[in-house]
DNA sequence: TACAAATACTTTGTATACATGCTATTTGTA
DNA sequence: TACAAATAGCATGTATACAAAGTATTTGTA
């Protein structure tokens, strides 16, 4: 390789940076990162689900988890609960506040799909299956 | 959009983070993280930028600049010496020691493209050019 | 030439990724 | 049933991104 810039590894980090800093502009007017917008999602869909299905969904390590659930939390958009049938486990849920937030935030999140599209031109078609086969760790070799 | 894994911001935040994990596990047997890779190799096409030159370059803001030199200064893979035409400037050049770095870090990075290039698969001819239209700050609207 | 504006770099504080290690709790098994 | 192993969540330390503020130096201009 000639170049840094050839290299797959600062072309999608790079790539990525440019993305999440749209996202992050986008979405601080609700007063939420980009991480914790993944989050409110994920409970959207799925309320109550514990910081270890979390984590699976959303590839997010437990370090990660504490640090964004604590940070939500404080701002009152969910609310920790413990499990009576498991004490090691604590649901997560939505708070009224966190759910009113979901209609504006899916907004946002559109507008900046519908901008990467536009940015990607030509190759846009390609480029979500493209990063889905990336994002999978299954595809990669020195894993598994 | 209906589920998180269908947002840009999602779904490339994800593979970048494959991708640097094999990118950190590749370089870590020589020392140096994936951004320190990218400043090493910067400094051996172009020894002697200063640290905006850099950012300039690599797209890293000056706070980062700081921590990643500084990290690379301690463990004696470059030097800074301070520009006697101006003395606000610190140059920034590689030791023996970093130069030394050049031919297996390009080889481990040799071989993550190679890897990414088949994760990708019948996408990977378009995801360069994608990534390179993404990573571009002018290909965005609310940018520029 | 004196001074305001710009520039290069550093510092500090927040958010996140990741590795490691700790505690509490549960489960599997002898 | 007692105990080892597994699991959930939390704490700590390092690396980086980013914002905001601070220092030193240079430049542009009145």
């Amino acid at each position: 390789m000639d170049r840094v810039e050839d290299c797959i590894s600062f072309l999608i980090g790079k790539a990525a940076q440019q993305v999440s800093r749209r996202a992050r502009d986008l979405l601080a007017p609700h007063g939420v990162t980009p991480v914790q917008y993944a989050v409110l999602k994920a409970l959207s869909d799925n309320d109550g689900l514990s910081g270890a299905e979390l984590g699976a969904r959303l590839v997010l390590d437990s370090a990660s988890i504490t640090g964004v659930v604590d940070r939500l939390e404080n701002l009152g958009f969910l609310a920790r609960r413990a499990d009576p049938r498991d004490r090691r486990v604590h649901r997560l849920f939505l708070t009224a506040k966190g759910a009113a937030l979901r209609a504006p935030l899916d907004g946002a999140m559109d507008v900046l799909n519908a901008e990467a599209m536009r940015a990607a031109g030509a190759h846009a078609k390609a480029l979500w299956p493209a990063l889905r086969a990336l994002g999978n760790r299954d595809g990669w070799s020195g894993d598994v």
